[in-house]
DNA sequence: ACAATGATTGACT
DNA sequence: GTCAATCATTGTG
């Protein structure tokens, strides 16, 4: 599937990852609009990488969505208190999704605090995955839903701005100790200096 | 049916 | 730096 121009069922999910960065992840729930740019994402390259829900072809009703043509969202708990956000891609059948990590508020910035804590600092709103689902209030009622903003969504992802190559770091994942050798693979993209990313 | 665990976060020493 | 929260999912029997 085309989203915003992106061609979410490339095969190449690890320049997927870093062609994201600098699109717009919105949600509309209840008539408020949030939104931010992403500025932090991980590549996951099921079957082969260790690190991936759907590694050795692990197929079940959980990561089933993970298989659909890229362009959906992959919404799950974790550490049965998180949502975590994750953009399909690939074409059917491969299973590949890109872990959105962090996002720099733009939109509803107000609605965020409320959903966030009201002292909450700007900085600290959308600087990690559960953080950012928590602020766009993403839950599993927005799993598997398409991300073109053509379908209707309450969720979507639209372009925002662009990230020169050399303002954007490669580096290992976060959390994937697990992995074995998976883990030294550079798969995560970040913007340099930007106050928003979860780990510098 | 049961036990283990996690792509995290926030509170605390 | 340490550690607990909290539960859907998963593998095992």
């Amino acid at each position: 599937m085309i989203v915003a121009n992106l061609d979410l069922t490339d095969t190449d999910v690890v320049s997927l990852a870093r062609a994201v960065l600098g699109y717009r992840l919105c949600t509309n729930l209840g008539g408020r609009l949030t939104s931010g740019i992403i500025v932090e994402t991980e590549a996951y390259r099921a079957p082969e990488d260790k690190a991936s829900h759907a590694y050795n072809g692990r197929k079940t009703a959980r990561t089933n969505v993970i298989y659909r043509p890229g362009g959906v969202s992959y919404v799950y708990l974790c550490y049965g208190i998180h949502h975590l956000f994750n953009i399909v891609s690939g074409p059917k059948d491969v299973a590949h999704a890109i872990l959105v990590r962090a996002l720099q508020p733009e939109s509803g910035i107000e609605i965020m605090r409320e959903r966030r804590g009201l002292n909450i600092r700007d900085k600290q709103l959308t600087n990690g995955p559960g953080k950012l689902s928590q602020a766009l209030d993403i839950t599993l009622q927005l799993n598997d839903v398409s991300l073109n903003r053509d379908s209707g969504s309450n969720i979507w992802i639209e372009p925002g701005m662009e990230f020169p190559d050399s303002r954007v770091i490669r580096s290992k994942r976060i959390g994937v100790d697990y992995a074995d050798e998976w883990k030294e693979k550079l798969w995560r993209f970040h913007v340099e200096g930007n106050p928003y990313v979860s780990v510098k």
